[in-house]
DNA sequence: TCGAGATAGTTACGAGATGTAATTAATATC
DNA sequence: GATATTAATTACATCTCGTAACTATCTCGA
């Protein structure tokens, strides 16, 4: 008896749990790199959409514009990204990974990935397959404050 | 295409965008009573076994002993826990629900559950299940440094 | 074309969660 | 009784996240 049965009876506290783990876990594992969880999440999505603007990435991290800032400037100080205004629209930039900013990012997926999997251990891949599931669906419960697609009155 | 499928291949970040959203939900709901996340589970604990002593809580909840002070402080001000010196040990308290935090943690409860359960819509009673199995899976991975109940060598 | 409104990025704050080191008072141990 | 340990606290420091306000630029319509 743990103490906390009380709390294990929700969902969320348990995910509270877990998600702590996993955030100690991977930070651990990130900091060798000169990473953490936001920034190699941030250096990925670049990577994977060179020439994005922070207000989309942003938009596709569900974090807001002036956080990502501070986090940019870090990720530019250490040459990982870089930030060139946009020709067409010069109060945009355009987001970049350098070279050395690749390399890193892809010993840093590696690495990710085998913590991600350590963290499953024990689970098969159903099991995996069912907890992105439940995920997923648990985010889409969360956006839209309460109907979606639902038209009250005309 | 969302823009962050390279980083939807990790549990980890499915994880914390479903908690995020846990997070906010469950502090909206929880606002109205004048508690958060945090303090509402401090004060279930303490509900559910009455004359805690500071340290065991923070084991419970696995944070650390300061950050509980000024919680405490924060639920003794409003009246809904009491500090009590423990009479075999002066330097403890016993922590204790007054009926105020009582009534007050009753009422919230019910409104986690509720909330908890519409983060979870669309998932089935076994999916429920797996979820929270996975969960803790999950957190009894995170825990020991490395190999569970494992001898590496004689 | 010029002026109002919208948009991109930034600055300045503030709140909340979490961690560590050091301090004080009381207890336990030898 | 002196020493080490423990409970709670204080004092910091960091990270994440959010909002409001500001500057520079772009868009669009009169």
């Amino acid at each position: 008896m743990s103490g906390d049965s009380i709390l294990r009876v929700f969902m969320g506290y348990d995910m509270k749990r877990a998600f702590a783990a996993i955030q100690t876990d991977v930070n651990a594992v990130l900091a060798p790199f000169g990473l953490r969880m936001l920034t190699f999440s941030v250096l990925s999505v670049i990577r994977d959409n060179p020439g994005l603007r922070q207000t989309q990435l942003a938009e596709i991290l569900a974090i807001e514009r002036p956080n990502l800032v501070l986090i940019l400037d870090e990720l530019e100080g250490l040459d990982l990204v870089t930030r060139t205004r946009a020709r067409d629209d010069r109060r945009a930039y355009e987001l970049k990974v350098t070279l050395k900013g690749r390399r890193l990012a892809e010993r840093a997926f590696t690495a990710v990935a085998e913590h991600d999997d350590r963290m499953a251990r024990g689970l098969s891949d159903e099991e995996r397959a069912a907890l992105h599931r439940a995920l997923r669906q648990i985010q889409s419960n969360g956006r839209s404050s309460d109907d979606a697609g639902q038209v009250s009155r005309p």
